[in-house]
DNA sequence: AACAAATAGTCAATCGATTGAGCAGACATC
DNA sequence: GATGTCTGCTCAATCGATTGACTATTTGTT
């Protein structure tokens, strides 16, 4: 036998060389180039691919057809299990089609247009995932002023395509499981409005209660974090008239209002019922929290299906991903208590 | 004025036409490179590199120098908090760095070898950090076949370099704590002997208890994952002499553990107490979970660091982040119940 | 036998940047 | 005025692969 493959570097050169042909030859062989080549020689030129374990050069056959192979992600926070699980679902799409991922996450926004800069203009990437918080001056104009194809995920925006989930049935869904629980004093912790998804939940959330004739609480806002549902939790229970179903914008927001309870000795579902977004993983708090499951993986993979069609020159579409929103009930609602 | 930046496109070439120079000048002008340029051409060059907004392509000048700028992470699991928060540490040093970084899930063996070979034979990276479970023979095959500078962080290897965290020490600060709380009883939920930070987590455990005459139980087995430690809780509480004192692996298998014990009506922390590594953000679970915080985020840091030194040609170091683990005292441990 | 057409390739430019070697002109030196 | 030394650049090869244009040989047709 002969040597085992040479430490990986072999290129069409080395194989052109072996087999007697140009690397022209090789390379439309490899390629299905549209040439007519003898069996023979084919399969000398194959055999020798394999015998050398040859593989393209990423970046030389990318400069060459000006196209990377490679999406860029740009998220806040890989800890924040929302983003994960998005990205998570972005990445498996993206390499069953051949994609490699960057993901570049980015803490503020001035770094999120340097970040976004760097990805693209030294065109690294053929197109891009957003998924940092709000439209901001800084992330718009750097999207104008060196553009790629690019698709927001959980967000929609004025310059560009959208993938999201249907944000407004989920929201129905929470206040109809409250209202079926028996509650009529009901509240909505979300985000400041910038937030469109917070915006979304919220207007779901009104509509059902309105119809119910209710009027919920919906001034509670924060960041949409723990430390966020820990802190509206409290001003909750501060108020001179209690709600005593709390729909919480996700599965962190929902997680520190149980803290902010548990701290008050106030007893979740006995006196007062959670439900929150995205909390799928949340069997594991206690009380387990009933929540409203999201499509958030279906979702990032989604992004990816249209971020492709838009670098393949295809017209894209803002979607909103059609799987419903999923209740999973567990102990944190019950009924009101009885006043 | 003139037009702002063409759109991001601007080459050497239209710099050097514009300016009227060889493009070679323009290079070794935006470069430093060695060449001496009287001031006027030199402020020629630069004030028109910044007008178009110049900024290289990054595959035609990692062609020629045989450098991507870019590092490649594998790890299984992004949702996986622990490994959420090594990547975010590792990525925020790459940026510093200048470095982009890659992404690949790799969810099974096969898979991660596959995307080894991806990142690496196409030449896309420069270097890997490995996260990957455990020593695999595919992977290993996969690095010996196609070797780049890789560094494996928060697991030994026998093929390259390290970056670890002091695993015998959080043992050890674990056994004591619970030993000081007045503990005889005590048990560690660990994994499969094949992850060696579950061997030297163990190992220090093991240590103190034996200096202070005990034989904890130690043969509770399973994936580490929320769902390892709700079965494993389980398994502690059915035995004939069920321990007062358990450490868990990690945040997941303490989280598990802890509804386990919830389910059976066990009290955390009157009846059993639990602590657990990397715990520092389960401060919302019921009880509050005693962690010991393990510097993640700077393990993966120095990881890059090391793999950077590799990558320039330096020796790197088998390297244990001297940052010692932090107890975090939380109410899921107090003292035994009385016999 | 002459010509067309199919077969089996080769040639050379190109993608955009980097880099060592080389060269023309200015100036100094003897 | 011949030689040497800077200064200030340009030339051309190179990284590895792709691709349209072109050529040489063989086969087929009349």
């Amino acid at each position: 036998m002969s040597p085992p493959s040479p430490p990986g570097r072999a290129t069409l050169k080395d194989i052109a060389r072996a087999v007697g042909v140009d690397v022209s030859t090789v390379s439309k062989v490899l390629n299905d180039g549209g040439i007519s080549v003898r069996a023979q020689t084919r399969q000398a030129i194959i055999d020798e691919a394999n015998r050398v374990n040859y593989r393209p050069h990423a970046l030389a056959r990318n400069l060459r057809t000006q196209r990377t192979g490679a999406l860029g992600i740009l998220l806040p926070d890989l800890t924040n299990p929302i983003y994960a699980e998005t990205v998570h679902g972005a990445m498996r799409q993206a390499e069953q089609s051949g994609y490699v991922t960057l993901i570049a996450e980015v803490s503020d926004e001035r770094r999120s247009a340097a970040a976004y800069m760097r990805l693209v203009s030294e065109r690294r990437i053929d197109g891009l995932i957003i998924a940092v918080s709000a439209e901001t001056e800084e992330m718009m104009a750097a999207i104008e002023a060196n553009p790629v194809p690019h698709v927001f995920v959980n967000r929609r925006s004025s310059i560009g395509r959208s993938v999201t989930v249907d944000d407004q049935a989920s929201g129905r869904l929470a206040a109809q499981t409250l209202i079926d629980a028996g509650h009529r004093h009901l509240a909505f912790i979300g985000s400041a409005p910038e937030l469109d998804t917070s915006r979304r939940r919220r207007q779901g959330f009104v509509e059902v209660c309105a119809a119910a004739g209710l009027a919920p609480v919906l001034d509670i806002v924060g960041p949409v974090s723990r430390r966020g549902g820990f802190d509206a939790m409290h001003k909750l229970l501060d108020a001179t008239r209690r709600p005593t179903g709390v729909f919480a914008f996700n599965m962190l927001v929902g997680i520190g209002a149980l803290a902010a309870a548990r701290v008050r000795g106030v007893r979740v579902p006995d006196d007062i019922s959670v439900i929150s977004l995205d909390g799928e993983d949340a069997i594991f708090t206690a009380p387990p929290l009933t929540a409203i499951a999201t499509p958030l993986a279906e979702m990032g993979a989604r992004a990816v299906v249209e971020l492709e069609a838009m670098i393949d020159g295809r017209e894209p579409q803002d979607v909103v991903i059609d799987i419903p929103p999923k209740l999973i009930y567990r102990e944190s609602v019950a009924g009101p208590p009885n006043e």
